[in-house]
RNA sequence: GCGCCCAUAGCUCAAUUGGAUAGAGCGUCUGACUUCGGAUCAGAAGGCUGGGGGUUCAACUCCCUCUGGGCGCACCA
């Protein structure tokens, strides 16, 4: 059990004995906030219980607060330095060092489990994250997608929850069809026959190049289409197959050198027409669900969703007037199979163009009967690449622009994770370039790996140097007093798990990173000021080596729940 | 016009989800090791949290309103 966790269970047992003392209501259910205060003068941790007890128990909080002193003070008697009351009736907890200097035991036991944690364990989890149109190269917004689902994966796993991840292929629809006609108008062009390209196709070079290679791959089939009775719709089907297959191939690629790999590669085609065996519900059987439901209306020879139901603005069509289905109709499907499967909970990560399309989706599951807080939706905002303090100018109608590819090999894998990772998930982000590119201190995420880094060069000298690392658990503890730089560190370390928690509860990956550019920090600042190896004090450095590798494992477990890599020497 | 997101130091962003004196990085200025990695560290300057009103012990955080940005508002995906 982690350092807060002990606070808070002792925390519940005053409160619960002095329902039955103080003759409190029964029924009283507070869930306390045990928080670390922003001023250290205010201990390691503190609760404003007293001051929501306030209210039900019409007591003034610092007459409770007094009272969960005293309790708090015999209960957990060796943990604490003091424990006073302050303020308007907040009780401020002070951890005796022993306690905090048994931390760093704590840490390097845990090692690679160190901030690990069990609360998650029953849930089973599904996130579906960057789900491109297989008709183009994956944008810099994918990559923005990939680095957090990603990270969150990772770090809802650490938790205990069960997460599978999953990218759907929109291999169904007119975007599927556009692309095989763009390849097929630039083939033939390319033929010098006549052809032109459909309104909406897409221009970028690549369709040509694309159609060239698929063309040049599939010669004979293409002559035998050619031959055959119905040359046109079968070019365009073949056009339209090979160049999702190849699209879709880049995209694995692509994310495959992010590091980011699937549970899953889902096709709607299999809601259109379920393989044999797969047990997939057929995107009509939903269709037919919500009629039963009630849900349905005619109208305009279309059939309409009643979505504003469940606060939708308006009502959206599922079937459209000539009998083909909306995005919305097969995306429901899709969900609806996704529960079908198990997974008690949905996260989906979209782009900043569809959040206008979270309500009919909610609204759908909602209609199915789905609980609410089942399905969430994170928007991965806009990304703005900056190049000499400029925004890069990207089309890509026109096929102008920066793919994830180009900017994972142009600022490699760690690098853009970070960037991205720096952020709110649903904050607009400016990402710069130039910054990007540098291999200096003001690149941030060599900030944090340099001091993981610098701390394996120190052990390793130590080894170098026959210096005995104390074992994990029962090393020397660190002497006292401690220095003010080694009890903000090694506080940091204690604060990690929580961290983690709070990132995975929220679906928050980016306070991850925060945390650790501040463990960093502490670090480098004790590092300073501190000498880790000096012959003159045997016992202190042997201390010292254990706090240094306890920071070397929490700096390693939180990269690699963000994706990024731990370099032992840069 | 309607809906959603955003507005915090010169710039880019945090703020433990309603907690105590709003914090970092970059930039600017001033400093620091003869020794474990200077891709480092310390200090200074910088704020009416866009404006106004409200809710309460407590508001950057919640509600209302105004201003200024972004994005949606298809029988496209």
């Amino acid at each position: 059990m982690y350092l807060r966790q002990r606070v808070k269970v002792l925390l519940e047992q005053a409160v619960s004995e002095l329902k039955i003392e103080e003759h409190w209501p029964a029924d009283l259910t507070v869930i306390p906030d045990v928080e670390h205060p922003a001023s250290p003068e205010h201990g390691d941790y503190s609760t404003n219980l007293a001051m929501k007890l306030a209210k039900p128990l019409r007591q003034s909080p610092r007459a409770i607060a007094e009272k969960l002193k005293a309790k708090l003070e015999s209960q957990g008697k060796d943990l604490w330095d003091g424990v006073e009351v302050a303020g308007p009736g907040f009780v401020n907890l002070h951890l005796n060092p022993a306690v905090l200097a048994a931390e760093v035991g704590r840490v390097r036991q845990g090692g690679e489990a160190y901030g690990q944690d069990t609360w998650g364990q029953g849930r089973k989890l599904l996130l579906e994250f960057v789900s491109a149109n297989p008709t183009g190269p994956l944008n810099i917004v994918s990559a923005r997608a990939a680095s957090v689902g990603d990270a969150l994966a990772r770090i809802l796993r650490s938790q205990g929850v069960a997460v599978d991840t999953e990218y759907y292929i929109n291999d169904a629809g007119n975007q599927a069809l556009l692309l095989g006609e763009s390849l097929a108008a630039r083939w033939k062009q390319s033929q010098g026959r006549e052809a032109s390209l459909p309104e909406e196709g897409y221009q970028g070079e690549y369709i040509t190049d694309l159609a060239q290679e698929i063309a040049r791959e599939n010669t004979e089939a293409i002559n035998r289409m050619l031959a055959g009775p119905g040359p046109d719709a079968d070019l365009l089907a073949f056009f339209k197959n090979k160049g999702v297959e190849k699209i879709v191939g880049w995209h694995k690629l692509a994310l495959a050198d992010f590091g980011v790999t699937f549970t899953r590669w889902f096709h709607e085609i299999d809601l259109v027409m379920p393989p044999q065996g797969s047990g997939i519900q057929p995107v009509e059987t939903v269709v037919a669900q919500l009629k039963d439901l009630g849900f349905l209306y005619e109208k305009d020879q279309a059939t309409w969703f009643r979505s504003t139901d469940f606060k939708d603005d308006k009502d959206r069509v599922l079937i459209k007037n000539d009998g083909t289905k909306t995005y919305l109709t097969t995306d429901i499907a899709y969900h609806v199979y996704k529960f079908a499967r198990g997974y008690t909970e949905l996260i989906d990560i979209w782009g900043p163009d569809h959040h206008g399309y979270i309500a009919r989706m909610q609204a759908a599951m909602l209609a199915l009967k789905h609980p609410g807080d089942a399905f969430h939706v994170l928007i991965a905002q806009q990304v703005n690449l900056l190049e000499n303090g400029a925004p890069v100018a990207m089309s890509k109608r026109a096929g102008v622009f920066i793919t994830m590819a180009d900017l994972i090999k142009d600022v490699g894998r760690d690098v853009a994770r970070f960037f991205f990772l720096m952020r709110s998930t649903d904050a607009h982000l400016d990402f710069d370039l130039d910054l990007a590119r540098k291999h200096t201190d003001e690149n941030p995420v060599f900030y944090v790996q340099y001091a993981h880094a610098r701390i394996c060069s120190i052990l390793a000298k130590a080894r170098e140097e026959q210096w005995t690392v104390p074992a994990p658990g029962n090393g020397p503890a660190l002497f006292e007093p401690m220095v003010p730089e080694e009890l903000a560190v090694v506080r940091s370390l204690t604060a990690f798990p929580e961290i983690v928690e709070a990132a995975a509860r929220n679906l928050e990956p980016h306070t991850v990173a925060f945390y650790l550019r501040d463990l960093a920090t502490e670090f480098h600042r004790f590092y300073t000021l501190c000498r880790v190896l000096d012959p003159e004090a045997r016992e202190r450095s042997q201390a010292r080596l254990a706090l240094i590798d306890a920071i070397r494992i929490v700096l390693r477990n939180g990269l690699d729940l963000l994706g990024i890599s731990a370099p032992e020497k840069m």
